[in-house]
DNA sequence: CTAATATTTCAGAAAATACTGAAAATTCAG
DNA sequence: CTGAATTTTCAGTATTTTCTGAAATATTAG
């Protein structure tokens, strides 16, 4: 292997924090490779730059393409397949985030939503498929809001996410602005908003969160 | 091991996703047990329940105590030492974001960080350097925005992602709001929310964004 | 078609990780 | 203190995962 330094130095952190990230050394840094290269590269010269075999590579480039995080490009008069990590850290992070999703998440939610259609036999099962009730509620209200995060666009997202919890603030004036113009709200301000943003929180009058959280 | 059939299904399925979580299949059985019992539980317990060796079950509460999501605890007679889950699970989500961000995310932070102090040597560096900076950005803004929200309360968080996309509503309701008010405000409502709220937006122009993206 | 080029598969070797039992260390009641 | 109870450490073994080279398969220029 023979990089550059900037390059080499971000390829072997990629190599080094692949376990912590569930991708082994190999796919982390064909991906590294990929993401920090000025122009596609093909299976060889991944392997060549960072001295893994071809057979490597091409598991490496196979997974990396399952997690949608490479694509596949041919150039002009060259049969070989090339390949380049797409730009756009945020449609990275899309990715990223559907695909850790679907891994890591969905089937626990499907496991969580059959065990809580059973009737438990003892009670410890009961008990049990109380705690299963919080966390697939929990897992659901995530899923659901990233679900609809997902749709928005990167701007739009980039402006919320600097608001930071501001955000919060926004929705107290929402409610201000609801009180003085309870008789005669603003024409263009869809009526919806108000009423779907506080319906499924009133409801959820806190429940024991309190008296259970000590040493029981 | 002989659990009832709900608890079962549940530790045994933390215990095949663990591998996809980045823990290992004891360290995914034992918090499950400890998640759905309604009892705080003591190693011999665990290990008898789950039939892992006392050491093992040893090594797996200290991970998961590294990961702060089991609390130790001590029972009127008794010298053992009792492990239990905690309940909120808004809690532990919060949890796992900050040790994930701490062991994930916060080393690559760094890398970012000291690899963009040096001056790139070659074209090909530049390049590199340049991928780092997008992605540096990027992360400090996913980061930034975390540490925002990790102080807001459960409430409020639930509140907010009950709303979904719709808080994009809310912003351009507020644009209106201030228009329509603009010379005169709704007093109670802060001054600094509709200026910073836009602070750092606009002056972001969407860089090069589209041209960059098909096959270069 | 054929042959050259390119990619994938896969059995086994190498490496990394998980797990155990035995021994060491720690804790605390008496 | 002492020693019984409890927890932790760790060297060695078992298991899983990663990686390689060789062979099989696929693709396409001519």
């Amino acid at each position: 292997m023979n990089l550059p330094p900037l390059t080499q130095r971000f390829v072997m952190h990629f190599g080094e924090m692949g376990s912590r990230w569930g991708i082994n050394r190999t796919v982390g840094q064909i991906y590294a490779l990929l993401y920090v290269s000025a122009k596609p590269l093909n299976a060889d010269e991944v392997g060549e730059a960072l001295g893994f075999s071809r057979s490597n590579v091409s598991m490496g480039l196979k997974e990396l393409q399952s997690w949608a995080l490479v694509r596949l490009i041919h150039q002009p008069n060259d049969r070989r397949e090339y390949f380049q990590a797409p730009e756009d850290v945020w449609a990275i992070f899309r990715t990223l985030a559907s695909e850790r999703r679907k891994r890591e998440i969905d089937p626990t939610l499907t496991m969580l939503r059959d065990a809580l259609m059973e009737q438990p036999g003892v009670p410890e099962d009961i008990h049990a498929q109380a705690r299963m009730r919080q966390m697939h509620a929990f897992i659901e209200l995530m899923t659901d809001w990233l679900d609809d995060v997902q749709k928005m666009d990167s701007q739009t997202l980039a402006s919320l996410m600097k608001m930071g919890s501001q955000v919060q603030k926004l929705l107290e004036m929402k409610d201000r602005v609801k009180q003085v113009f309870s008789l005669s709200p603003v024409p263009a301000v869809p009526a919806t908003i108000t009423t779907e943003a506080n319906a499924g929180v009133a409801p959820q009058p806190a429940p024991q969160e309190g008296t259970s959280h000590g040493n029981a």
